[in-house]
DNA sequence: TTTTAAATTCTCATTTTTTGGGAAAATTGA
DNA sequence: TCAATTTTCCCAAAAAATGAGAATTTAAAA
């Protein structure tokens, strides 16, 4: 192993798992001699990518939550879809925590969560932690807009029993899902595509599931997929949205009840 | 320039002032050829560390969101003191921002920020952003308490003008600064120190300066020491603390008057 | 579509690092 | 103080990075 790759190799070892590891340890992980995993772990450490604990035993270091910040500061997504988040939450009226969320590698990843003050849940999503594709509403629906190609890549063997299913969403343009990630919560959720970033993402709100009537879903829906879809429009103009109202007159509401 | 210091300078250059760079930039502002970089940017695509944006433009990637959640998960001091800021903010009262910061090379990073609901003004200090370390009370806080011959290798020349001011914190306990950071706020710190984990940080309130009279300022320091005491304790136990309540009986709260 | 420019990858001989095994040094605890 | 652990150091063989330019791919323009 050469290159970056020796010290990702190191770095993933810290997970969730486990989040302190001694030299030793890390050595017998990666099947390499010792001496080589302090020279490593010598060299993330100066980067701050790294930091020693206590008991000769090593953690993530403080580089991170500087990068990050930086992330937030970047990313063309979280800029143009912080504030949108934020009201759609307030608006929701009920106990809520609304998500955005993009494609990471094979995964789905939250890069933005928010929750109203008064819901006393947590969904598995969360700021930061990659997800099953295939799996809740939140990543259905950002299936669903993907190239066909890069899907049947991504997903292989268990492409075929979600097509007719990724199809639906994909022509109602929002998905709902009950309980699919966490027992008694729903994930309601809208796409955000734009074509000249790259980006496919979408915009979420998880509730308990007992609170969801029809009524409910339905004005959620609607919220959503003009939040989402002013999203798209801050994402094209390449500068924060102006959002002062949420759902705005004439927008362009495809399927949405 | 080799191993990670390679990886290192390519991603040192996105920062607040350019967010994304071009090949050519990244090889101009290095004064390293384009093929090597192109190289080196492959590499930390395929890690995550950067992402293609649009227009040949880099920026940085979602790897760092996914390992700062790990950070928030693991780091002791995050996970002893989180809880306690919470309560802090919300013991204070009054529209405040607080925040736990700690060393950071030779800065002051802060590591987790609450604002109070109320709170409509924003520190410069914020999660993730590093910090002069001669200014502000969160910044000298931790000064005072780092060991002499430590503090003179970091600070160099600034260290004499410093020095009596630091001895008087430490005696005290806190330190209370007005404006110098941002104008218009004032900032009151506890310092935490654990040997053990060799650790020194510190738990900080930020105010609006003309809300601050005589009476609120020894309020929030008796509260802020005994809330930095209770994080020091649940670091030795290294586990969350208990925290039911914020001004437990008997507290050794040298010299918060 | 064709043309053109730009972006990205590739090639390869040379130079520079990395590697790993073990010895030495430093640190820590009893 | 001594012993155990942790960390750095050493060195020749092996592996990888380098850089200059060519080749290829991609995107934009005509």
């Amino acid at each position: 192993m050469a290159g970056l790759q020796r010290y990702m190799a190191v770095l993933r070892l810290f997970g969730e798992a486990q989040g302190t590891w001694t030299v030793l340890d890390m050595a017998e992980a990666l099947g390499v001699p010792q001496s080589t995993v302090y020279r490593t772990v010598r060299d993330l450490l100066t980067a701050g990518l790294l930091e020693t604990s206590a008991d000769a035993l090593y953690r993530l270091g403080p580089a991170f939550i500087e990068f990050d910040r930086l992330t937030r500061l970047t990313d063309p997504l979280m800029r143009a879809g912080a504030g949108v988040l934020e009201q759609a939450v307030a608006q929701a009226q009920l106990p809520c925590v609304g998500l955005l969320s993009r494609l990471y590698g094979d995964e789905v990843m939250c890069i933005a969560d928010r929750a109203s003050t008064d819901a006393h849940f947590r969904p598995s999503y969360e700021r930061g932690r990659p997800m099953p594709l295939a799996q809740g509403a939140t990543s259905k629906v950002i299936l669903a807009r993907l190239p066909a190609r890069r899907l049947a890549k991504m997903l292989g063997a268990a492409h075929a029993p979600l097509k007719s299913e990724l199809a639906l969403i994909r022509r109602q343009g929002f998905c709902v899902g009950r309980g699919e990630i966490d027992r008694g919560l729903a994930g309601l959720a809208a796409p955000i595509v734009c074509e000249e970033a790259g980006l496919v993402a979408s915009l979420s709100l998880v509730v308990e599931a007992d609170r969801l009537d029809a009524f409910t879903q339905s004005r959620l829906v609607l919220m959503l997929v003009s939040a989402a879809a002013m999203i798209e429009n801050a994402l094209g103009e390449n500068a924060p949205p102006a959002c002062g109202l949420l759902l705005p007159e004439g927008e362009a509401v495809s399927g949405a009840d």
